[in-house]
DNA sequence: CGTTTTTGACCCGCGC
DNA sequence: GCGCGGGTCAAAAACG
């Protein structure tokens, strides 16, 4: 499904244009999905409990890294004029074999939208960081191929602990 | 009571 | 210029 030649990354120079749109396709992430692990510098968080669920959390590739922290004010503007926020550089992806879509991995989120994929009955749930000052995004959404499968992916870094 | 969830509407970028 | 697609926010409701 996915043997058709895979586009070539722009790597994103250092431009941070990609304010919505992923360098690559998600089946490129899901290539690693239960097999390798690069983690970098992530937190493994699932450590803990993940024997219901069956586990094989697929890995973590961030780009960049660091510092991040996206610059503006916490307080958002009444729509006045268009805050620019930095995007944080850091996107991960998990491809997850369970039924259940919200994979606890110690934080807290709130669902801000949930969105339905088109030519897929299966929705895209938007989740965010409930605590104040961190702005992780995460989006769950469930493979079309293969709706045993859960696709997970994170936006951002936590800058806060982790409750438990 | 606080927080979260839920659904719809709205917005933005891009394509044609 | 308008439409499409995706993403986000917002208000109200539901829940602990």
């Amino acid at each position: 499904m996915n043997d058709k030649n895979p586009k070539p990354p722009p790597d994103t120079p250092d431009s941070d244009d990609f304010t919505d749109q992923w360098p690559f396709q998600l089946s490129d992430y899901l290539k690693f999905d239960d097999n390798q692990w690069m983690n970098d510098d992530f937190e493994p968080f699932a450590s803990q409990n993940v024997s219901n669920q069956v586990h094989q959390a697929s890995n973590v590739g961030q780009f960049g890294g660091g510092s991040s922290h996206f610059e503006g004010s916490s307080s958002r503007d009444t729509g006045s004029e268009h805050e620019r926020r930095q995007v944080v550089r850091a996107r991960v992806a998990f491809k997850t074999m369970s039924e259940i879509e919200v994979l606890e991995d110690g934080y807290r989120w709130r669902k801000y939208g949930k969105k339905m994929v088109k030519n897929s009955p299966n929705p895209r749930n938007y989740y965010r960081c409930s605590v104040d000052g961190c702005n992780v995004k995460k989006r769950i959404e469930r493979d079309r191929d293969d709706p045993r499968y859960v696709i997970t992916s994170y936006e951002g870094n936590h800058t806060h602990p982790s409750s438990s």
